[in-house]
DNA sequence: TTGAAAGCGCTAACAG
DNA sequence: CTGTTAGCGCTTTCAA
């Protein structure tokens, strides 16, 4: 049938202790039911075999994978890749491996990636944001395979979110515009419709704006070449605005090169806020002020929740994750 | 044995058109050998039962798990960000799987990690730069996996290197700064002893510099703010130099920040070069001259070395990818 | 404490 | 073009 057959199978194993392929099972499974003096031999021979049990044929025999699936819109956003690294992490600690696939933020490549991943057998789906193909959910369902919203919290959604509540986030950013004496701010964001948590952050601070306080939003690519874009936009369209805030820092980090380009500074000329808070954000010249997401947090969590659920069928709960403003130097106080 | 049995099997398929366990299977494999109408009628089944083919099984019966291993040392990264993303798009374009493992460049974790993705049945395995666990090479070679060593170029080792010579790169971008005038150059890169490819640009940087060039070399993490340190180091210990070479733009964006803080100007009094080209280096202010590494082409380059191999036996090439100085506006001419 | 044997869902001869 | 059947490597009763 095939070429590659190279590894030692639970038969030599068994053929080189003289013991039967149930014993090493056990062994291998750490059962009890096993005198330590076979163990150690079947442990020796394991070593000298280089013997690595298939994971295929448990997953067959067993119908657990120990494997779970996560997809994201992309990795190349550093939000995204460390919540992906807290996740791998934490499900390592539990002998739990992450599959992952990127949708790049498209429904129908998040369906089909999902549809591989179910096949791989995957345990459980950690997806992000609350909207997706109902081909997916229904698969999902109908499968019985347990699965989170993430990086969104939403008390009335039938699937549990984990999360932080994007629109309250956004509402609080601009309250605190304001009352650093802002009326008239600039918000830059990426692609509304690629993403949710955009939108809802966009929803949150229409919610804070009020008579007196003007808001404008300038849609960009999620980049920091978005962000410079977006500036040069709204430097014309809405000149007069005293602060920009950014759903994300990296849109941020683009605002600061296209004022520096100009000449302006910071915030002197214009106050800067972002939302992420990544590694660097303390960093920049002067310091951004943000919200601090916590991404990786995020992933242990999930990933936490998601071994519980699977080892001991506990459901999987909401929960919502608090992030907060950190205030630095890019923001100035208006008299 | 097991409770979560929710998904029909290929006997329900066949059960539910009246066909075979085998024609269901000669469908979903697209075998040939099947009256279009039975396809249909196979495929209609599937549809209605959401059937998806248990890969476990697929891989047990057949010794191909469709999936390859890559082990990074971190995510964190964009650059191997970049990379995987290259590697999981080009692998799915050809109905492989990618499964990713962080090793946080230490030796012992990623043995561990590589033990668990072999025993998951990963064909072939992409591994970052040519220091490994003795241990791990050796059960690479006697499971008879095919592995590429990545990121670095070197036509002596006998493991196929797929990567850009980082020690020619760094040898050059030292040449670079001299024929701009530079003679005392500071080089800040990150931690040596986890990474070999640092440790190669350094020899390189090393072999350029001669009587008339200093290089004082200077050890900080690889983020943004290990370069914010490594420049105050670097300005009291080396403060006469005129140019500083960060190997990596991480590092370099972090010597922008602390030039600003301390009110220096890039290039004026201080000439920067980076290394990486990240989507942000055209942006900064001034634009950052480096050196443009293809990250996600070479993921895709390695991918499709390895799909390659993996279907035709081709043995995995040496590939060296050239990458080029892009001369922006950091680096001034000193006369 | 150990062994024998029945599958897990699928593929791939082989036979028709 | 379609069906029958023997495993793939492992776990898990059930017996001993």
């Amino acid at each position: 049938m095939n070429m590659r057959k190279i590894g030692a199978s639970i038969r030599d194993v068994a053929k080189e202790t003289g013991l039967s392929i149930a014993t090493v099972s056990r062994v291998m499974n750490g059962n009890a039911n096993v005198n330590s003096k076979t163990r150690q031999q079947v442990l020796d021979a394991c070593e000298r075999l280089d013997y690595l049990p298939n994971s295929a044929a448990r997953a067959l025999s067993t119908s657990r994978s120990k494997t779970v699936a996560a997809i994201i819109p992309t990795i190349e956003h550093s939000v995204f890749a460390k919540f992906i690294s807290g996740i791998e992490q934490t499900l390592g600690e539990h002998g739990y491996s992450l599959v992952m696939a990127v949708s790049n933020a498209d429904e129908k490549e998040e369906l089909k990636a999902a549809r591989k991943l179910l096949g791989m057998g995957a345990e459980a789906f950690i997806l992000s944001g609350a909207r997706h193909d109902t081909a997916l959910l229904q698969s999902l369902l109908r499968h019985d395979v347990p699965h989170v919203f993430t990086s969104i919290w939403d008390p009335d959604n039938p699937v549990a979110t984990i999360g932080y509540d994007n629109a309250k986030l956004a509402e609080e950013a601009v309250e605190y515009l304001v009352s650093m004496g802002h009326r008239k701010i600039s918000v830059v964001h990426g692609p509304l419709f690629e993403s949710d948590r955009t939108a809802a952050r966009k929803e949150g601070a229409e919610k804070a704006a009020n008579s007196t306080t003007n808001l404008q939003f300038f849609e960009t690519d999620l980049s920091i070449s978005g962000g410079k874009a977006a500036l040069g936009r709204l430097l014309s369209t809405n000149a007069d605005c005293t602060a920009v805030l950014c759903f994300s820092d990296v849109l941020a980090m683009g605002v600061y090169f296209g004022l520096a380009e100009t000449g302006k500074s910071i915030p002197k000329d214009l106050s800067v806020m972002g939302f992420d808070n990544l590694d660097w954000a303390g960093e920049t010249v002067p310091a951004l002020t943000t919200i601090n997401l916590p991404a990786s947090g995020m992933g242990r969590i999930v990933a936490k929740q998601i071994v519980q659920c699977l080892e001991t069928g506990s459901p999987l709960r909401k929960q919502r994750l608090s992030a907060e403003i950190v205030e630095r130097a890019s923001v100035r106080q208006i008299t």
